[in-house]
DNA sequence: ATGGTCGATCCTCGA
């Protein structure tokens, strides 16, 4: 059973690739984020597409921002969209949708960015993982049952490990004053609070553990690189993409691993032929997401 | 002369 979670950043955009993908890896599961898009439009543009690969979909999406899909091979059932943790106030974005899929309950999610630490919007990234843990006690109780909730976290759980040094010194020539320059990035710091960190805790005491955390804890793994300055060229990501499952899904894991090559900028792609590969039917080349995705496999039958 | 982020939307915003 293989489960894979990737941030496609705009699946109208990235849809070729995600095709291509599909037929070579072959998941069991698919979960994607930021697909930017309603669900009338999934489903006149995207679902055909994967049913013709022989997988269902379940898509919950807005205009412009935000949207999540599961994409799977193995059955879809019971899907739900957004949270039902019991509140009354629905949640404002589409950020997550649920299915049952070989016995084991998904949840794709996109969880907010938080943008700065003042801003609002780092109030509901801290809210949105709290409604996470509550709907996933409510209705799943991971501590018994087969449960993943797999997606783009926004968090990087580990210090150090899952970052990059805002340390390090980086240099880039510079065009317009033709000189050397070099600079330092700041980590988003949204991303690495113990607030933000404690979210991700209370969901791994609830029994959702981070089965990458747990087959490598010593080893970094980034998932997301920004698209500026080149930080892909120069390994300057975060680990943010999680795959979080249930014990007893988590205990039967056989491997876990991040797919650069989907990541890679066209610059430094030696094989021609990918490039060739990667254009669509109107001959444009479709880009990387700036996620790669990651790719876990389970021995697990239902 | 080089390249400079990308996507969705409507030009600026969010990531």
């Amino acid at each position: 059973m293989r489960i894979v979670t990737w941030n496609v950043a705009g699946l109208n955009a990235r849809l070729h690739r995600v095709k291509l993908w599909i037929e070579e890896n072959q998941p069991d599961v698919l979960c994607l984020q930021e697909t930017k898009m309603e669900d009338e439009v999934f489903q006149k543009k995207a679902q055909p597409v994967f049913e013709e690969l022989g997988y269902e979909s379940v898509h919950n999406g807005q205009k412009s921002w935000n949207g999540v899909a599961i994409v799977s091979k193995v059955g879809i059932e019971d899907p739900q969209k957004g949270f039902d943790d019991g509140r009354k106030d629905p949640d404002p974005d589409a950020r997550i949708v649920w299915a049952t899929c070989s016995n084991i309950r998904i949840a794709s999610c996109y969880i907010p960015n938080g943008r700065a630490l003042g801003d609002d919007h780092y109030k509901y990234k801290l809210d949105w993982l709290g409604r996470l843990h509550d709907d996933l006690k409510k209705n799943s109780d991971p501590s018994k049952n087969p449960v993943v909730a797999a997606g783009d976290f926004n968090v990087c759980p580990r210090p150090v490990l899952d970052e990059w040094d805002p340390k390090q010194e980086y240099t880039n020539f510079d065009w317009k004053t033709k000189k050397t320059l070099t600079e330092t990035f700041d980590l988003p710091e949204t991303h690495v609070t113990s607030d933000a960190r404690a979210a991700i805790k209370k969901l791994d005491d609830l029994g959702m553990k981070d089965v990458f955390c747990g087959r490598f804890p010593e080893e970094k793994a980034d998932t997301f690189w920004e698209y500026q300055k080149n930080a892909f060229r120069d390994k300057r990501g975060l680990r943010i993409d999680l795959v979080l499952a249930s014990d007893v899904v988590a205990k039967s894991l056989e491997s876990i691993e991040v797919d650069m090559r989907e990541r890679t900028p066209e610059k430094m792609i030696e094989n021609k032929d990918l490039i060739e590969k990667y254009k669509d039917a109107k001959g444009k080349f479709v880009k990387p997401s700036d996620h790669a995705p990651l790719v876990a496999s389970f021995n697990w039958s239902n």
